[in-house]
DNA sequence: GTAAATTTGTTATTTCAATAACAAGTATTA
DNA sequence: TAATACTTGTTATTGAAATAACAAATTTAC
């Protein structure tokens, strides 16, 4: 249960003017909760960017498919307080999402592997967060290295622990074919990253104060192919 | 909880010996254990192209880097039973895995959008799994439309309905931009799909008689953000 | 042949996530 | 002004997933 106990303030700034904001950085916040307050502050800025100031619980529900309770649930989590009858400011929200996702000076990520999907993830980041940037690509293919994608310069492999510490990227994005993975991961973790992102389908390990995020798209698609197959059981 | 009195049986082949295998179709399997199958039969494959018979609970979790007792409830849940002190026997689980997974004549899956996304999804099934084919792209871009890759022909977005309903297309990838997003689903669920697999940032719905499973690399990143940030409180 | 060490299969417990329930406060309406 | 409807914030309950615990069976070691 949330503990109370550990809460802070900050101030958040709502156009021209100053809000006390009473968040909770103690505490790890649960793994969905994360996952849903990224997608509520990109579709906040949507509605941001159509001059909407306040919204409804239930209305943040019906984007996001979830029901209002856990929308409600999710930013008592981040101790942030709507308005009675008002619903939520907009920009106040987006600004506390930020604070508790984003480092004040923002995380510089880098790839290793850049194929297809690899230039597909630079290709889908660019311009879509300032802080949280791609700053490097790496490559074993001569004929990719030196080249650009999308401003992201593409070094060598054997270059990854020193492009690495330069350049201050705790984040690593893993595309490379399964036979390279091991090795990958290991460079990353190495030149010291926090955070690394995997996109193979080959289990990889990685000591305990690095974060490890899995994601396979074959099990992806056999999952909805064994559901579509049951769907009349669901 | 696992009810005991929905189950039969159905035979694997092992080499050339029949096997009486108990399995358990009529209770849909929890959503993670469809995923760590997909997994498992994945490493067992290696295992068996190395040549292993045989493989204990913990060496499977090893792998996956789970806990051996969550591999064998897995196991218990799609009623296998592997010899004591020998463990399971692999290309008997192998085939029940597919029993579990596959349609006996596979699903057939369209891809929507081939862009650098939707050609790494290609590229990264081609070949890989014989019962679960990727059969068709579809583009609105006058220039990819007739063109191949890797085998996958790509057709003009208004063909959608005529295309999966001639090939009996039960499964759709969206990989298009945001703005397509809409249209695109609803085409799918029009034709009669009956599982989609979005990788875009924009919620979708669909009528409850199809299977949605949404991923967005966004999220994840922000999610490995966040918690590579905070990795010393976990 | 007996004891020790393994390893499976299953039940019980704990942990984590989602939902339900509801008090309290605010606006609207009559 | 009183009654109604709405909306938040929080606690309580339910449900799902993971882990722990352990009986039963088999091999190995002595």
């Amino acid at each position: 249960m949330y503990d109370n106990k550990n809460e802070y303030f900050c101030f958040s700034t709502n156009r021209n003017r100053l809000t006390k904001v009473k968040i909770n950085t103690m505490n790890i916040l649960p793994d969905k909760t994360v996952e849903r307050l990224s997608q509520y502050r990109r579709n906040l800025l949507i509605c941001d960017g159509k001059g909407k100031t306040h919204i409804f619980s239930h209305e943040i529900a019906n984007i996001h498919h979830i029901t209002p309770v856990q929308v409600r649930r999710d930013i008592m989590l981040i101790g942030y307080t709507g308005t009675l009858r008002k619903g939520y400011n907009i920009l106040e929200l987006i600004a506390l999402i930020g604070e508790i996702l984003d480092k004040e000076d923002g995380q510089r990520v880098a790839i290793v592997g850049a194929g297809n999907l690899g230039r597909a993830i630079i290709q889908y980041f660019h311009n879509r967060r300032d802080k949280l940037s791609i700053s490097a690509a790496f490559d074993s293919s001569p004929d990719k290295i030196g080249q650009e994608y999308d401003g992201v310069k593409i070094y060598p492999i054997e270059d990854i622990d020193k492009i690495v510490k330069e350049k201050n990227i705790t984040i690593g994005i893993i595309s490379v074919p399964v036979v390279a993975v091991k090795a990958t991961a290991s460079a990353l973790v190495e030149a010291g990253v926090k955070g690394i992102l995997s996109y193979t389908p080959r289990p990889i390990d990685v000591p305990e104060n690095v974060y490890l995020e899995e994601y396979d798209m074959i099990t992806s698609l056999e999952k909805v192919a064994y559901f579509a197959k049951n769907i009349e059981k669901i």
